[in-house]
DNA sequence: TGTCTTCTCCAAAGATCTATGGAATAGTGG
DNA sequence: CCACTATTCCATAGATCTTTGGAGAAGACA
């Protein structure tokens, strides 16, 4: 093999990392494992996908040694590699957030106007600190359970209007998710907003306050 | 359009950015390009690839918004599109390394035997700060003017053999590169070694160096 | 304007990837 | 061992990507 080839393979292997990431799918799979493992039947139901092609998908993923796999029974259940796999992910969305023209209305589209208000990690941490806001996390409760921020209620979007009453009405409240590209915090602030609450949506999930070398409850 | 399709179209914008770097001569492309503006043609000439191959690969890059250019009468310099690329490139390195089994065995088959001797960031510095070591930039003249480390000479590798005289005989040289997965500065350290000279590999390149939050002269 | 240089566009053949229905496999519990 | 569940394997048609020769375009310069 001569040096021409050897730099060719070489170039391979990081090819191949990278184009396991390359196909929107693959990514929503990456996406929801980043929040903690899950089995292949629920990643279908949670990803809208159908079972053969979540399969496939989490096959390939696989082949590029991103995910891993834990059997119980004969359920099977996908995590990522490790956190060098979501920090890849998160420096994609870096990336992409300035390279990508379209993906602010694509954003849009999917998460609805952009009429939430934001809050920053560090206006969050000074908030918490002198008690004067309620976090809250709606993603469903499984996620929540493998890893949350600190002081942090869960009550998961879709039980979100029956659960009001489990909010203080009198301090405002943050609600975060899975990340700046996630739905639930957007529509859990307009519902909140909607009952008249004050209400402002956290820009980070649980994976870009890790990145930031905030802690995390129960990882 | 329903949300199923947002999210789908979302997730493709963050797709297209791997997908841009899932190609290993893309991937060589982007290597050359993180020190330093390349014309096409001279792309062509350092990566021994077909130009119109050249071409093609950087359309797609550029298509991507991960490489910018600038015109030069008749002349095109292609570029980073900024310092995020080159992050998501050594993230992807970084994932590669950990998940890509036969990585190292290619890495081996390109750059030779595993037998030069590794110096990491905090010695080197040490050695630099007492001036018990020469650092000796074996990359091309350009890409040393284009940026390279506090201290360092450039005697390029091609003019190594002939300009020994240049690094004093009686303290160690410690050469780099353009990075872990540059041939130049395991071959230079091959061709000290055989001249008798005490000569160590620094693991790093620019690249890594600047990501570590290191100074860099004339970035 | 004509010619030279440098690069991009076009076309096409070959390779690779993708989604998915249906069959096969591995574990579980009667 | 049989039925059942969760997942993977297989086959395949359609889509997308890759490389490269040859033609075209844009600037430089006489």
């Amino acid at each position: 093999m001569d040096r021409r080839e050897a730099k060719e393979s070489l170039f391979d292997h990081f090819a191949h990392v990278a184009r396991a990431l390359g196909n929107a799918k693959r990514l929503e799979l990456v996406d929801l494992l980043a929040q903690g493992e899950r089995s292949v039947e629920t990643l279908a139901a949670t990803s809208g996908m159908n079972l053969t092609t979540v399969s496939a998908n989490l096959q390939a993923l696989r082949r590029a040694n991103l995910v891993a796999t834990r059997r119980e029974g004969t359920r099977i259940f996908y995590r990522l590699a490790g956190p060098h796999v979501a920090n890849l992910y998160l420096q994609l969305h870096r990336v992409a957030e300035t390279a990508s023209p379209g993906l602010r209305s694509a954003a849009e589209a999917f998460l609805g106007p952009d009429d939430t208000e934001e809050i920053g990690r560090d206006e969050l941490r000074r908030r918490l600190h002198d008690g004067s806001v309620t976090l809250l996390d709606v993603r469903p409760a499984e996620e929540y359970a493998s890893g949350h921020l600190p002081g942090a209620v869960s009550i998961p979007y879709d039980q979100l209007a029956d659960r009001l009453d489990e909010l203080p009405a009198d301090t405002e409240v943050v609600a975060y998710c899975r990340g700046p590209y996630c739905v639930l915090a957007h529509d859990a602030v307009r519902v909140l907003r909607d009952r008249g609450r004050v209400v402002r949506r956290l820009a980070d999930g649980v994976l870009e306050w890790e990145a930031a070398r905030l802690p995390v409850v129960n990882p």
